[in-house]
DNA sequence: TTTATCCATTGAAATGTTTCTATCTTTTCC
DNA sequence: GGAAAAGATAGAAACATTTCAATGGATAAA
């Protein structure tokens, strides 16, 4: 398991710290696993341009992974980044 | 363990989500588990209230705990708060 | 009891984030 | 090729966070 650094840590957090983002991984974890972009038109009150905003966020920090299918982008969590992740909270333990 | 609420994992979150909160909690872990603030003067350039500000949204969200002795308050991180958080992320997992 | 020290609070400036409308790009289907 | 659909981007308004100087409150030391 690769040792994370602090910055990518930060980023994490940070892409972790907002409640629509959540809610998208929770999405994804309740459509056992792939997402679609329009589940989330459904299921979350935000314009389209505000739920890019946030999928880019998650992206970058390759929390999840987009995967492109004809015009639609499907998602899916990317269990390793959060694996380092945890990592980085085990070391920060006493 | 708890069962963390997305709310918190979220407050969490916003909490690691800062160079200078991470850096004071690894000033915690390289002290040994306690840490004065007296300490955090030393190696973070910032000016003491914001210092302060930090240590309140890390204390806030229980990620890390003051104890006061005489003048001076010592921190200790706790480890069940970022075991639930763990607990949180895993279930994130697919 | 006075003074010094440690930490917290207030209020304001600078910066960053979230959200929207409008518009653009890319891909599909006729 | 032209129209429609799915995302992405730009720019601006609203909101939140970070930082500091100034000041306040509590405890310890003299």
């Amino acid at each position: 398991m690769a040792q994370m650094d602090t910055k990518t840590a930060e980023k994490i957090s940070k892409a972790l710290s907002d409640p629509t983002r959540l809610k998208i991984l929770s999405e994804i974890k309740k459509k056992h696993d792939w997402l679609y972009c329009v589940d989330l038109y459904d299921n979350i009150n935000l314009a389209q341009p505000s739920i890019c905003h946030h999928l880019k966020q998650l992206t970058e920090t390759a929390i999840i992974l987009p995967e492109k299918e004809g015009r639609n982008i499907k998602y899916t969590m990317n269990n390793e980044v959060i694996d380092d992740f945890i990592g980085f909270l085990q070391g920060l333990k006493k």
